[in-house]
DNA sequence: TAAGGTGACATAACGGCGTTACACTCATAA
DNA sequence: TTATGAGTGTAACGCCGTTATGTCACCTTA
């Protein structure tokens, strides 16, 4: 290759197609296949590039987190409100779980740990919990006008969180009792169930 | 090796070295360490007594997953119900925590992916849900004393399990809002807020 | 007692992984 | 014209899971 050609890419452009590859790769394989030498062959560079500008592969999985986490935020703060007490906590909540069945490789890189030894710098972890404060503020706005009793916003966020994210990786994880695999709808119909008595118990004012 | 000495080990003894070798690595050191040359180490012999007695490491996996789901179930099995209307269900769940912070490297290989490649086999899985049906068991029994409105058994004990899972992963993934790390007890405090919030919602019998 | 078979095992290797030392090209600055 | 330094390809390192090969202890049989 050295005698062959120098292809002149300007500066930014190998990195954006390192980038380019890596997304390719976990939207079209999955993350088993995300290994520094198969991003650096589709990107059309040696393995050096993605240490040139990335780091290592660390830096590029935090990259990808990076578009994750901000693709996530948008569609969250795009989710409508439902009709009933909690309406807006309710939209973020089937948004949160539309995001994560439209992009379930990014959700399992983002919230499930599907990248074996990777760990989240600092900046990473922060603009993660951008989606959080989404949460937090609609809680606080509800506890405002007096629809949820409970006063620790950070607890019942944590609650919403913790919900959500459970019911959305079980089923992404697929797992499900045995024998209700096949039966359509049945982890949507677990969703309402779990979100409707969580809702009621939220706005147990008057007990 | 070959001609220094040649120790005569029983023949299940090496199988049980491997084994308990292995759950000693997750315990002391983390499944980060958990690989086949480190374990074989362990247990004083080649990594060809890996695949004699288990097939591989995915087999090895699979046999630390059957002694985590057991001890799991027998966990679940022995928990003591709480003084409140769903009283074995909310037992149940803070045996589940308890359980999954008392052995967090065993939590993470059974739920959270934390061994990379490994997919449990058939049989693991079937082991895995009898924990599940103890839930499930709970539930229909609340629902025949009345106590429970959805009727629906399996999508009641998906949102219980779901709320369950989802907080106790974000808790040992050490996902928390930014400033509540230190707060000792922040996700006791949530859990036991997820907990009574989700048991009103079941109760809601009168609306 | 001796021959042959069987199963557990060690050695050493294979290909793939993330990473890096080194040498090279080449646009720019002096 | 020469020097500099950034970007990168080659080839290697030490890991990983896995396996082909050969060796040894033990158990049959005659």
């Amino acid at each position: 290759m050295s005698s062959a050609k120098k292809v002149v890419r300007s500066i930014p452009d190998t990195r954006a197609d390192i980038l380019a590859a890596a997304l390719a790769i976990l939207r079209d394989v999955g993350h088993s296949s995300l290994t520094v030498r198969h991003v650096a062959a589709r990107a059309g560079c040696s393995t050096i590039g993605l240490y040139t500008w990335f780091g290592g592969k660390d830096g590029l999985v935090d990259a990808i987190l990076l578009d994750g986490f901000q693709r996530f935020a948008d569609a969250l703060a795009r989710a409508r409100p439902r009709k009933s007490p909690l309406g807006p906590l309710l939209g973020q909540a089937v948004a949160y779980r539309r995001w994560a069945l439209d992009n379930r490789t990014s959700y399992e890189v983002m919230f499930m740990g599907a990248v074996p030894g990777h760990v989240a710098s600092e900046e990473i972890q922060v603009v993660g919990l951008l989606a959080y404060d989404l949460l937090r503020n609609e809680i606080v706005a509800a506890q405002e006008r007096g629809e949820i009793h409970e006063d620790d916003a950070d607890s019942v966020a944590m609650a919403m969180w913790g919900l959500v994210h459970g019911l959305v990786s079980l089923e992404i994880a697929r797992a499900e009792p045995k024998g209700l695999a096949a039966r359509k709808s049945f982890h949507q119909r677990s969703f309402e169930v779990a979100l409707t008595a969580l809702e009621q118990g939220l706005l147990a004012k008057g007990r």
